[in-house]
DNA sequence: GAACAACGCACC
DNA sequence: AAACGGTGCGTTGTTC
């Protein structure tokens, strides 16, 4: 059998496990591998140690490593890099095989699906995914099981409990499923790309970049990043207190218990502050609005303290007290990459989701959330940051000589349009917003507070001092509606069956166009390129930035990472540049990089 | 209990 | 004619 595999050029590959936290204790118990004709399920269960499908469990990196190591192979996953976490949690650590995600290829065909899971891709190809969880479910087959953290239980299936009849070709249907659908979205993007116009770049070379940016994101997640657990405790501790305080101040100020709730506001507020209530903006759904620009305005000190409860409620939970229940025994939080996580191209992160971590002036507050993340001992945490990407890549697309001239002598893309325009900057980089988003004139009025002729006259100024951009923008948008199918600079293929949406189509060619140049950044400068063999590693990704732990050894690959970022992307008139960032002590307190040297040099001077 | 809608809010 | 793009996540409240 085992020859057989090893014959394979294409294989897909699927795991079963206890679990879907790899990197908290959940282990494989069976791995299923199909071939174009055939499927074949090893069961590592002890669950099922007396059936003759049972082998143990230290043959999986004896038996899998010289297929996953085989950089002459092709495997097809789905969710690859969770079954490459569970993989590596049995030893297998070298992949160097191809590997190919259902998922990723799923977008490239269509990034506008409702839905990328096996199941719900299977239908493409005819297949139905079997229900072995409702089995489980209905016939026993769970126990309650509550998330950490979480108060409320749930049922739990229980794969790894299930009789081998009903998961062996449950797990073989999934093989299947894996392997044809894979062959079959190939098929289909190679017709595609047979049929592309000669000028437009292959669709192969995403698919490449896609799958070396799937080993990238694997390394990072496995490695890692260090959570500072005191602090976030100590942080913790703070923020419950400090939410706890403020609804203790509601309750004695109203008699009512605070619920954070549109029913709960709008009873103590047409109470307590009825001059606030003419005040009231409406949601989409038409129901009264309390979002923090309404209440914000409040005359009423309830709304200070509804604000300042969810700030603390906010902090505690979805950052701080989350992290703690994320982070391994080793102190390291491992969060998920999703590469096919977005229409556009770009990486989304959960569990956490290190994106959308607090910055700015949180900086000033009593804890910062950035500071949770910090370098190991003997290492820097480097924040590598290109500068307005998207209106550069905007500007160099569209070929605006005259802005590209200031940019390029050194004046700041917003005012530089401010300067063409003959307005502030604020109002330029408004502008550049609501370009790159779609925005319409009732949208840039509102944002700019001044009346809806204002705008419109300041959006034809607009296309009158910037007519490239305007252009461009405007064959994007012709473009997608008539031919339906757009393509960014490196390839990515964007569907526009609906014209009713083309007019999201240049800001999709624009982020997803940033999206692909940060994806050849880290891989250039990935853990597979420029730092194999190093003692520094890449940790995280937040769309336009990546950071890095750089030992203290080699801060001579600082310099050079930053290079690589800034020449991921062929520019023709407006190259990219990138600010770096160093900290010894966390990601929210990293300083310049030139200016740290500087003061390293002054210090060592002395 | 589970699933969903609605809301609000953090980021780029 | 009119449209601000892309995410993840926590809570509340409703419905089955």
């Amino acid at each position: 059998m085992l020859s057989v595999l090893r014959s394979q050029a294409a294989l897909a590959l699927d795991t079963e496990t206890t679990g879907l936290r790899p990197w908290q204790g959940d282990r494989l118990f069976s791995i299923i591998v199909a071939t174009a004709h055939d499927e074949f399920y090893f069961n590592f269960n002890a669950h099922h140690r007396e059936h003759e499908s049972f082998l143990e469990r230290r043959y999986i990196a004896e038996w899998f490593s010289p297929i996953l190591g085989d950089p002459n192979k092709t495997i097809y996953k789905h969710n690859a890099k969770f079954d490459m976490a569970m993989l590596h949690n049995e030893g297998i650590t070298e992949f160097n095989a191809t590997i190919i995600d259902n998922e990723i290829l799923a977008r490239l065909y269509d990034n506008a699906r409702f839905k990328y899971s096996l199941d719900a891709l299977a239908g493409l190809i005819g297949h139905t995914k079997g229900g072995l969880k409702e089995w489980l479910l209905a016939n026993g087959y769970w126990e309650w099981r509550s998330e950490p953290g979480e108060e409320k239980r749930s049922k739990h299936p229980l794969f790894y409990k299930a009789p081998l009849e009903r998961i062996v070709p449950y797990g073989c249907g999934d093989g299947r499923t894996t392997f044809d659908l894979a062959v079959w979205l190939l098929q289909k993007l190679k017709e595609r790309d047979d049929n592309r116009h000669p000028q437009q770049p292959s669709i192969l070379q995403v698919i490449s970049l896609e799958a070396k940016t799937t080993k990238e994101l694997f390394h990072m997640e496995r490695h890692g990043v260090l959570l500072d657990r005191e602090y976030t405790a100590e942080a913790r501790a703070y923020e419950e207190a400090r939410a706890q305080d403020l609804r203790c101040e509601f309750k004695a100020a109203t008699g009512v218990d605070f619920v954070d709730s549109a029913k709960c506001l709008s009873a103590v507020f047409k109470q307590f502050a009825p001059d606030d209530v003419a005040r009231f903006r409406k949601t989409e759904k038409g129901n009264l609005s309390f979002k923090d620009d309404v209440i914000a305005t409040f005359q009423s000190p309830l709304a200070q303290v509804v604000r300042e409860h969810r700030d603390a409620y906010k902090r505690a939970g979805t950052y701080f007290s989350n992290y703690e229940l994320l982070v391994d025994d080793r102190g390291r939080i491992h969060p998920n990459f999703r590469q096919g996580g977005t229409k556009t191209g770009r990486l989304s992160a959960s569990d956490p989701n290190v994106q959308n971590v607090t910055k700015g002036k949180d900086k000033e507050s009593r804890f910062p959330i950035r500071r949770c993340f910090i370098p190991p001992p003997d290492s820097f945490l480097v924040s590598v940051d290109l500068d307005q990407v998207e209106y550069r890549l905007m500007l160099d697309y569209a070929a605006e000589k005259d802005v590209i001239r200031q940019v390029v002598d050194g004046v700041d893309v917003h005012q530089a349009t401010a300067n063409m325009m003959g307005v502030d900057r604020a109002s330029a980089k408004t502008i550049n917003f609501m370009l790159l988003y779609g925005g319409g004139p009732l949208k840039l009025a509102h944002e700019l507070k001044i009346p809806l002729r204002e705008a419109k006259s300041l959006r034809e100024l607009y296309f009158d001092r910037l007519p490239k951009v305007t252009s461009l923008i405007k064959a994007i948008i012709r473009k997608a509606e008539t031919d339906k199918v757009i393509y960014n600079w490196f390839g990515r293929v964007y569907r526009f069956p609906d014209k009713r949406f083309a007019y999201k189509a240049p800001n999709y060619l624009i982020q997803g166009g940033c999206a692909d140049v940060m994806k050849i950044g880290m891989v250039e400068a990935g853990n597979d390129k420029l730092l194999k063999g190093t003692r520094s590693t890449q940790v995280l990704s937040v769309h336009d930035e990546l950071v890095f732990y750089v030992h203290k050894d080699e801060l001579d690959l600082v310099p050079k990472i930053q290079q690589i970022v800034e020449k991921a992307y062929p520019y023709k008139h407006l190259p990219l540049t990138a600010g770096v960032e160093i900290s010894s002590i966390s990601w929210g307190d990293t300083e310049d990089f030139d200016a740290w040297k500087a003061g390293l040099n002054a210090t060592s001077a002395l």
